[in-house]
DNA sequence: CATCTATTTTTTGGATCCAATTTGCAATAT
DNA sequence: ATATTGCAAATTGGATCCAAAAAATAGATG
């Protein structure tokens, strides 16, 4: 496990802090799914004691970014292919219904500022940084609608296989595709076509859902047949489990 | 604040006890909003120390149905109408989309089970049920999707709603044209007819939320006339807060 | 040697205790 | 009389401690 020092705003309460980093952890994919997280652990990783812990968790269950067995702790969640599946459909429902109300109220300093973005997720060589720059050039487009509530359901489903998605993107040659659909879609608003990057939206999503379920599909695959990573492997390797927040809040050892 | 001692089926952890409690008692408007939740008096009517009262907590505002400020404390979440209006948006979006799946797949014994519901809905006299009655009708025509996560995040929605649309359901004469909206969207599902389904349900969804609007537009108005409840009430007054789940779990006096 | 059982070790859920912060109220100054 | 400052009570966030449950280990038995 390795979490980056989330920098919150106004100094947040400690479970807050922990959220933050197991959340970016687990969307970026630095814990594999089906590893566990020990409360006392993590607790040692930010100096704390294990109480902000349980409920950076308790939050973490709530989102369904980790499942949790009464006294046998929490593991971040696998997803089904069906429940992959069912995911993607969600997001190419909402997004481009949140898309089409964006696209009437948009300002030229929303869509300067998507185009930005488009730019950055282009040019972009590291693919660990992909993924957030899909997200803000996407968040930028669906901001303007004023639909906190839309935006918020939006951004949980995208937590939940956000980690499948940077996987799927690092490895196959997707990114092309990625580059120029949002292009389309950027072209699209900025003609005030709401239908049309509505449409190219939509396809855009399940285009993605299509490639990611061919490449998990043989990489599952390969895992059964290597008898490599069994359903219930409780993960007991401490897989790039250092370099945590190392040592950060806590005025000290207690 | 009121809270019925709500069965969980294998005996679970003393906070999941809680938290459903305190999410039915919400969700019935049973606590009204803006009335603080105090961890301590919640604590000692369930005799339990705080720590599960918190994860409860924790989880409420993970769902959005409290709202939290450090060293604050929790409060019911006031909605405005903005986010009333969105959320009805959000549903009338989704679950005609989860009846469209379910209707292809819907057997004879799901069909029944929605129309016992509908029937127990039209003729149950006691207002306070009709709630629990609407959902489990809904919910019974939604189920055969199989689409777990699209139930799930309707289900969040509706929890944010439902003490508004009860309210409405038992102040104004909305019962007779929902009887008539349940009777037509159950006879569209057993003409298999998934379109019309669909489109009732939105329709269904679209009125509910005018008449609620309307509803809510002249109830708040009043409320500010008369300086009865402002924004900001701490609700120190513990209306309604006594006959609470009496001193159940716990193995005696701590 | 495999298998079952008793015991030790981990780990979680919850209780109690402490510190940090806010809020209510009284005394004081303007 | 009103605004301001200085405690005291109430309340939350977090630490430490304890009990219950599960996993790991050792020992007994066939």
């Amino acid at each position: 496990m390795k979490l980056k020092a989330t920098d919150i705003g106004q100094m947040a309460s400690a479970s807050e802090v922990i959220f933050e980093a197991l959340r970016e952890a687990i969307a970026q994919g630095d814990v594999k799914e089906g590893e566990a997280l020990r409360q006392d652990h993590i607790a040692r990783m930010f100096n704390v004691s294990r109480i902000p812990v349980r409920e950076a968790l308790t939050r973490l269950e709530e989102q369904g970014l980790v499942s949790t067995q009464r006294y046998r702790g929490a593991v971040v969640a696998r997803l089904s292919i069906d429940e992959i599946r069912e995911i993607f459909e969600f997001r190419a429902l909402l997004e481009p219904e949140i898309l089409r109300y964006s696209v009437a109220r948009m300002t030229d300093d929303a869509l300067e500022k998507a185009r930005r973005f488009a730019r950055a997720f282009a040019t972009e060589t590291d693919g660990a940084r992909w993924g957030d720059l899909n997200r803000s050039f996407h968040y930028a487009l669906y901001e303007e609608a004023g639909r906190p509530y839309y935006l918020q359901t939006i951004s949980t489903a995208l937590d939940r296989v956000d980690r499948y998605l940077r996987a799927q993107l690092v490895l196959t040659a997707g990114m092309d595709r990625a580059r120029r659909e949002h292009q389309g879609i950027l072209d699209a608003c900025i003609a005030r076509d709401a239908a049309l990057a509505a449409r190219l939206t939509r396809d855009h999503i399940l285009g993605a859902c299509d490639s990611l379920l061919d490449f998990l599909d043989r990489q599952r695959a390969g895992e059964t047949r290597h008898g490599d990573v069994d359903a219930g492997d409780t993960g007991t390797g401490d897989t790039a489990m250092r370099d945590m927040a190392g040592g950060h809040m806590g005025k000290g050892t207690r």
